[in-house]
DNA sequence: TATTGTTATACTCTATAACTATA
DNA sequence: TATAGTTATAGAGTATAACAATA
């Protein structure tokens, strides 16, 4: 799971930013996560299932553009979980080479009761410490923090940061 | 590295906090975390690095229970900061058991070089979307989410899924 | 007996490249 | 040639249990 540290930037005007993020994101992980590997799920596994529950099926590359699983490492994830019998693979009529990846009865079955149980399981969490104002209001800061990580800063600093490290993959 | 899906959370008035919580900081991580990787360190070697740049040193016990990182995992990460040449291992004197851990002269030049750089990377992503003052406002409610997942609900709905799926590790 | 850290085991995820079978 | 998915490879992190040395 994921798991950065928490660094020392706490006199950093812009910078005291992440730590709180940090922090607020491993709690919500830790909490979420425990609940859905006591649900004998692994994170990207439960990420596959929300993605196809629900869904009449979805080919790997839809499914690793949504889940942001590459290929090689998805037909492994995907292995996985039709070994537990909990989805199938059919091919495509049209194109031979696609396959769509669909859930079986039991896992529709598990996603009815796994994804609502979570939903019921996370929300006194935050309910206990939110009001719906606060959540909105809080909800919009958050994208706009979200937003400032996608577009790339343009000052004097940050390019030559980019010349000494650059590495866009 | 880390890596929660984005769930379809967005109607229930609490858990729409989900998804720009899950996505901010996944900007973060991606962000920081190529940045680390473009100088040679995984996330939990970041975090060790992190956690010694400037100190004596620390036991294991110490460093696990800083990083979240278990005993036998962490033998691995620090056996590879230790090929790398960035840290060295002492015995304690008083408690032959335990063991100091130190980072080295090139350690602590990686720390003073990295951790700055790195601070410089990220600073920009924040700065152009924020003045101080939302960044102190937002860091509060931050911090309030943070508490919420830290401090376990007492309502009845909780007690049940606690009985359903109580696995306390 | 309890604690510290290492070792052993086994699994999942990760990315990359090479491969196949289609298109 | 290009695309979809699998296979092969290698590495990193994860947890657990068993272990040796020490307290």
């Amino acid at each position: 799971m994921a798991r950065t540290k928490i660094l020392d930037f706490q006199r950093d005007p812009y910078l005291r930013l992440i730590r709180p993020l940090v922090q607020a994101y491993l709690g919500f992980y830790r909490v979420g996560s425990r609940h859905i590997e006591s649900m004998g799920l692994t994170g990207p596994q439960f990420d596959v299932l929300a993605e196809l529950g629900g869904m009449e099926g979805l080919t790997c590359a839809e499914l690793g553009e949504a889940t942001l699983i590459t290929k090689g490492t998805l037909t492994g994830v995907l292995d996985r979980l039709e070994g537990k019998g909990l989805l199938k693979r059919q091919g495509v009529k049209g194109d031979r080479r696609a396959i769509h990846v669909q859930l079986t009865a039991k896992g529709e079955e598990l996603f009815c009761k796994a994804f609502p149980a979570h939903a019921e399981f996370m929300r006194p969490f935050i309910q206990q410490a939110f009001t719906t104002k606060d959540v909105e209001a809080l909800r919009t800061q958050l994208f706009r923090l979200r937003d400032s990580f996608q577009s790339e800063p343009s000052s004097p600093t940050k390019k030559k940061e980019r010349a000494l490290h650059g590495k866009t993959r």
